[in-house]
RNA sequence: GCACCCGUAGCUUAACUGGAUAAAGCAUCUGACUACGGAUCAGAAGACUUGGGGUUCGAAUCCCUACGGGUGUACCA
């Protein structure tokens, strides 16, 4: 529409303007028409007032194009009424096509790195955000015609898995998952927990007998084993790579539960033992090309003062690798394994400057895949009691939410005598998709890059703006459906759509933009929205039109209803959210 | 100190990236089940878009400024 408008603008006037000066929305309710265009921006080339200028536009576009079936001017605001015939056709459009919500190959790939956790405890809820929004993104970017690698980054080695370590070995007596039948991750949490409180211990006793704390912290017993742990790890010391396998093999099998709960999967996993010393030689490569230099000591740094950076450290004095040697040397691994054409960083906004400093770096090294990072930065979950933090212990765990949402949805359904009739099988696997609907689809809803207040009474919501609202939905179109039998031909498209009819056709239409918007957004929350409209607005044409009384309209109507109900589907498969048949 | 992000009805969020009278959900009040599913629908009430300037035909959106909240500024990852 933006570019027959484009066009028409240059006919009119003899000036050529590009399609995105083109601004084109809904027209409000409250105004006769379906699309809006703007004309203030056209004046300059009509060099006449707004209004004349959008009569004029009106005019030929009724003329030259049959979908545009009339027009109105208000002020500065050309209103078009599209043909119900043009709309018709969409419909029957989209009833045929077998793959509604999914754009042709576009030939490029983009990699999606989410989730990358720490093995030294177990996933909570700011790293569901995170990989529901990797999840998702990565859905809808395949959507839009990309081919989507996942990959997940595992921070695996460090000091913190030494914690763990040392804590098991001194007070574990030899404790596994399965001797005490707790989830792995769990377990290895645990004993993290556990060094922690020691640890404190001894610095309190070592301040007693007069040391500072800076002193203690660094003589405690507990804290000198685990960095001679770390040290041993690194000359690869046999038993306690051992141990360290064990017990990053317990958190693995840990996570992977909860991933298969969660609904998200990866294509590739890279591990940080296998890549922390990676990039070292690109750092030695920039050296002596003189994109970096060294200081006096022997470290090698960047200078970013010229982009409002500061001076950025990539290699010890000692010649070791930092955080950011090794995602310059990830970067480098990704790109030699897949050569994609984008690469998606979902992490957390507190590592907004790392990431302005990765791509600015990789940038001054001249590779030319640089421009194609993207730091999916989102914010963090808050609770109503405020911040998580581990250490007030206000952490809430992703699997004991999980349960909880589960067995909320249990509550509430029994409650509402939905699923009496129901073999117990099946009801629990409802209660289990609504429970995930509910904690996903309050997650998405909102935009990425903003803090998210999760409130765990309201989510758990089955009402209003919710998953399980949109699920309903979707079951009861389904029932519907069921009992009218397949549509089988449509009538003769000679009537006119009534305003409810309309409102979802339009709505209906807009489905692919919206695909398209969120994969270059990488927006999840633009679906989520979306789908809400949607859900709501066939709830008001369900009500105000009978379909299956009605005799003039009724196989147009069950279209409509069919249609609705496969876009709804596919919206939530791009959510990662589950469609039940019945609810 | 400096840098970045955020501030919209009581609460949680929208607003098609600068467009018309700022849109929903929750909560509150009112109404609708002999109907194809009431986990629904219809209606009421609720907002000087944190304050103050500016840019222009037009600002929640862009610029400046003040205030409030958050994050970063590690030879941790």
């Amino acid at each position: 529409m933006a570019r027959i408008t484009a066009k028409s603008i240059n006919a009119l006037y003899g000036e050529t303007i590009p399609d995105s000066s083109v601004t084109i929305n809904e027209t409000r309710k409250e105004f006769k028409g379906d699309l809006t265009v703007v004309t203030f921006p056209f004046t300059r080339s009509s060099k006449k007032s707004p209004e004349e200028t959008g009569g004029e536009l009106g005019t030929y576009l009724q003329e030259h194009y049959e979908e545009i079936a009339g027009f109105s001017v208000v002020k500065g605001f050309l209103n078009l009424v599209i043909s119900d015939r043009y709309w018709l056709g969409r419909i029957k459009a989209m009833t045929a096509s077998t793959d509604v919500g999914s754009q042709p190959p576009n030939g490029q790939k983009v990699m999606v790195e989410y989730s990358s956790p720490n093995t030294n405890k177990p996933l909570h809820l700011g790293h569901i955000r995170n990989n529901l929004l990797g999840y998702s993104v990565s859905r809808i970017l395949e959507a839009a015609g990309y081919e989507v690698i996942k990959s997940n980054l595992i921070n695996d080695r460090g000091i913190h898995i030494c914690k763990s370590m040392a804590a098991w070995m001194k007070f574990g007596e030899g404790e596994t998952p399965a001797s005490s039948g707790m989830k792995g991750d769990h377990l290895v949490g645990k004993y993290y927990v556990l060094f922690d409180k020691k640890y404190k211990e001894q610095i309190g006793k070592l301040m007693e007998v007069g040391m500072t704390e800076d002193e203690a912290k660094f003589a405690a017993p507990l804290m000198q084993e685990a960095r001679q742990m770390l040290r041993m790890w690194e000359e690869g010391d046999p038993e306690v790579t051992n141990l360290w396998k064990t017990m990053n093999g317990w958190v693995y099998d840990g996570f992977e539960v909860t991933y298969r709960r969660l609904g998200v999967d990866f294509d590739k996993v890279y591990y940080e033992s296998d890549t922390y010393l990676l990039g070292k030689d690109i750092v030695l490569d920039g050296l002596e090309k003189g994109t970096f230099f060294r200081k006096p000591d022997g470290s090698a740094w960047i200078d970013l003062s010229s982009e409002g950076l500061d001076e950025k450290l990539l290699l010890r004095a000692d010649g070791t690798s930092v955080y950011m040697t090794q995602d310059i040397g990830t970067a480098q691994l990704k790109y030699d394994d897949y050569q994609m054409d984008k690469s998606v960083y979902v992490v957390g906004n507190e590592q907004d400057y790392h990431f302005k400093v990765l791509s600015s770096i990789l940038e001054k090294l001249g590779k030319p895949w640089a421009s194609g990072l993207y730091h999916l930065s989102y914010g963090m979950v808050d609770l109503p009691s405020g911040k998580m933090k581990s250490r007030e212990g206000t952490v809430v765990d992703a699997d004991d939410l999980i349960d909880e949402m589960i067995a909320k949805a249990r509550h509430n359904t029994l409650e509402l005598g939905k699923a009496d009739q129901l073999p117990e099988t099946e009801k629990e696997e409802l209660f289990r998709k609504v429970g995930m609907a509910a904690l996903k689809y309050y997650l998405l809803r909102v935009d990425p890059k903003k803090r998210l207040l999760f409130d765990p009474n309201e989510s758990i919501d089955l009402q209003g703006h919710t998953g399980p609202f949109i699920q309903y939905t979707y079951a009861r179109i389904r029932s519907v459906l069921e009992k009218a039998g397949i549509a089988t031909e449509s009538d003769a498209p000679g009537f006119l759509l009534n305003a409810d009819e309309k409102n979802l056709v339009i709505l209906l239409n807009k489905f692919e933009t919206t695909i398209i918007e969120s994969a270059a957004d990488y927006n999840p929350a633009v679906v989520a929205n979306y789908l809400f409209d949607l859900a709501k607005t066939y709830n008001k044409f369900y009500h105000d039109n009978p379909i299956l009384k009605a005799e003039d309209k009724q196989q147009f109507r069950l279209e409509l209803s069919e249609i609705t109900a496969r876009i709804i589907s596919r919206g939530m498969e791009l959510l990662g959210i589950e469609v039940p048949e019945q609810m």
